[in-house]
DNA sequence: TGGTAATAATTACGCACTTCACTATGAAAT
DNA sequence: ATTTCATAGTGAAGTGCGTAATTATTACCA
């Protein structure tokens, strides 16, 4: 398989340049978008669409970087909050919450989690209903090994970002999640 | 539907405050973060998840809203481009490049639109392999009443940054898409 | 010219995830 | 105590998107 490219994402094709004032943009989506767009609109719509690229590319890689160890992006996800919960175990639908994802999604994955050994799931004995996820001795090593090289490939591109730039690329992103919030609260 | 989910993105669960320095930060994913983890490598991650965050929302967000309107991002994008192209028609191939995904997807999409009467294929005259897809006039009206639809939906957002951010924002992933391309091409 | 490789699209198949409906249990109310 | 509603988890069916193999056509080249 070709290094160069995630899954089939050819990213050759995407183009990226830099402006005269120094900030990257991407031509493709400038020329499609400035016939037939109000100037004044058009910051957001790039921008918008800047996110959405950088969203879809870190979410393949993510996939792409857990399938080499046989997990998806939300199975990692799952052993990941495990390992940081007290004795390693949570309920189901408290995995779906940290998660942001519906209950029905948590079974699957903890389905095939189960399969694989790394998690089981044990009866809570105060509420009946509730069904816990506990890591395994072999689920505990793998997500630790797994972090530690996660850790160090994200690194291996965000290093190349000032500290500034890390906070601001934080916050503007999560300023932006905050007024979706707030928009779709009406 | 509760108005204030996306899906069910219980978006109520993922707390985002101010930081001391009038930044957002998500103090969940910094709690779970900052032990076991150098600090010098925090302010990657925390970026990196955040980004995250912003992007499947914001893939959801379209997602939902091409919904609304019987479609899915990925069909209302092919009809994107399909308006953009010249004579409104693509080859299956110049389609799979452009939205950066794979033919067989194409393929999927193409089908879906050819059934609801918004494309229609044709065989190109200069090679005998390749097929075009070709807007019908059903699907360029559609497209572009989406399209204003869109713009409105993005802009509600993206209106409450400064020129500035948005700039910012838009450079901050890029260069995160630049660099990745970068580091995997090693 | 004939044989081989490359390319375009598709079929067959699998995985991840979603929605909807359903069962089991707990909590609350009269 | 029984009815009613909320909560926890799961089965069934459908969608979107991925890989691998297949078919048809074109390009290349000794």
């Amino acid at each position: 398989m070709n290094r160069s490219e995630i899954k089939d994402f050819p990213m050759s094709a995407l183009r990226i340049e830099l402006d005269r004032d120094g900030c990257y943009f991407a031509p493709d989506t400038r020329g499609m978008l400035n016939k037939g767009l109000p100037p004044d609109m058009l910051a957001g719509i790039e921008a918008w669409a800047a996110l959405r690229i950088a969203g879809r590319l870190t979410h393949l890689n993510m996939e792409r970087w857990a399938e080499q160890h046989g997990l998806s992006e939300g199975r990692m996800s799952v052993l990941f909050r495990l390992r940081k919960a007290p004795e390693q175990r949570l309920a189901m639908n408290e995995l779906a919450l940290g998660l942001s994802t519906t209950p029905r999604n948590v079974t699957g994955l903890v389905d095939n989690l189960e399969r694989d050994g790394l998690v089981r799931r044990v009866p809570d004995p105060e509420d009946r209903r509730s069904v816990q996820a506990q890591l395994t001795p072999a689920g505990t090593e793998k997500i630790d090994a797994l972090w530690r090289s996660s850790v160090e490939a994200q690194t291996a591109v965000t290093k190349r970002f000032t500290k500034d730039e890390l906070k601001q690329l934080r916050h503007l992103c999560l300023k932006l999640v905050q007024l979706m919030k707030e928009e779709m609260s009406r």
